[in-house]
DNA sequence: ATTTGATTTAATCAAATGATTGAACTATCC
DNA sequence: GGATAGTTCAATCATTTGATTAAATCAAAT
């Protein structure tokens, strides 16, 4: 009836039954999401009992918010960092943040669609935890944003729809990597070679926006 | 113990009890997905007892196909004619799936997130009932994507990336909607505004990216 | 009014699922 | 070796959930 020590003699091994589970349960948890996994699902890949979920971790609820905390705040802090750079410019800031996410995701596709679809509705809790609002309206790069507007003669559109575009054009297709891979015939391999090319096609596209002044604030 | 007939005679009422549970049906798979929706869930939304579920529509699993089928035909239908016009310009087309596709994403806000958080492993059922590879591969749009590469003396990257960058930067919006109202404390009075601006940005957005060759194959 | 087929209800079943229990096992310290 | 804290397992519980059943109700045809 003792509580599992984060310091525990075995949990300090490199792969604890405690990480063994946690791990199990992020590729469980990211692929059929919460109300599709079970409990039962998560022992079996981890190769466990079913009670050492519940031991170490008080219950699916609890294992699901570890995972769902940790993975978002992975997505943040991997580019969190540049964005606030003051010594590269927007270009440079895109660039970046497009490598880095492609790289993440090519690592992990099923991110964006779980973090989405867990956060259908009620997203406060995620938002209050990591520190999302201060991480983005907080960032160099919206400032950069918002100041590139006055430089033209108009203002700049909410700089949200730069913002929006730049993530929809590098996050959107592993989203529907099922459908491409579908509709198009394209297996793992050459779907990687289309995100490879959109690493340099994406800052060109957002290159071309800025440039057309295609966000400035509509007429 | 005998089937209900699509033309009995209540079933021909404008919302027969059949009809009542498959809206209900709708709206709960499209906000919860099909496994975090139980059978009582559309009962209750329905008003009706559960076992009309099983009466109908011969239980959960083939209720959902039927709505999961019009949900995508729904959405691949609602521009499928125009991307076949010989008559407009590639341009004229994206001005038109733009404001098609944020129409019914103002009113169906969740349907895209359902269909990717269920699509995510296995679409193939869906590809195939759907006849998804023609309306897109086949399509009069595609065809002129591929011809704009040859205007220039390079070719156009694979046709898909132009498509990405329209489709990401019309629905990503609303796959991220609560992020977004989160994050930017947007009500919904303020979000239908942005995407209202939109429905102006993308189509210019788009026109950059073509007129800056930004979708040239890479060197 | 009666019959007949279609529709609706309350009650119930069987399986799946989240969680707990108590015993067994292991490693470490004395 | 024995004591102690920590870990693991098989068995079991209580609830939820998809589905079924048998009876009741309704509507139209005769």
């Amino acid at each position: 009836m003792t509580e599992p020590s984060k310091e525990s003699t075995k949990a300090s091994n490199q792969f604890s039954t405690e990480e063994k589970i946690k791990e199990a349960a992020r590729r469980v948890f990211h692929q059929k999401g919460f109300a599709g996994t079970t409990t039962r699902d998560i022992a079996r890949e981890a190769g466990m009992n079913l009670a050492l979920l519940n031991y170490y971790f008080r219950g699916k609820k609890k294992l699901f918010e570890i995972i769902m905390l940790e993975t978002v705040q992975g997505f943040i802090q991997s580019i969190k960092h540049y964005l606030n750079d003051q010594d590269t410019s927007i270009q440079q800031k895109v660039e970046i943040l497009v490598e880095n996410y492609i790289d993440l995701l090519q690592r992990e596709p099923n991110i964006p669609v779980f973090i989405l679809s867990e956060v259908r509705n009620d997203p406060s809790y995620l938002i209050e935890q990591v520190g999302l609002r201060e991480a983005i309206l907080g960032s160099h790069f919206v400032k950069q944003l918002m100041e590139f507007g006055d430089k033209t003669g108009r203002k700049m559109a909410n700089p949200l729809h730069f913002l929006i575009n730049l993530l929809g054009m590098t996050v959107f297709p592993f989203i529907t990597k099922p459908l491409l891979s579908g509709v198009w015939g394209m297996d793992e391999k050459q779907f990687k070679a289309l995100m490879d090319e959109r690493r340099i096609l994406i800052p060109r596209a957002m290159k071309a926006i800025l440039e057309g002044n295609a966000m400035l604030a509509p007429s």
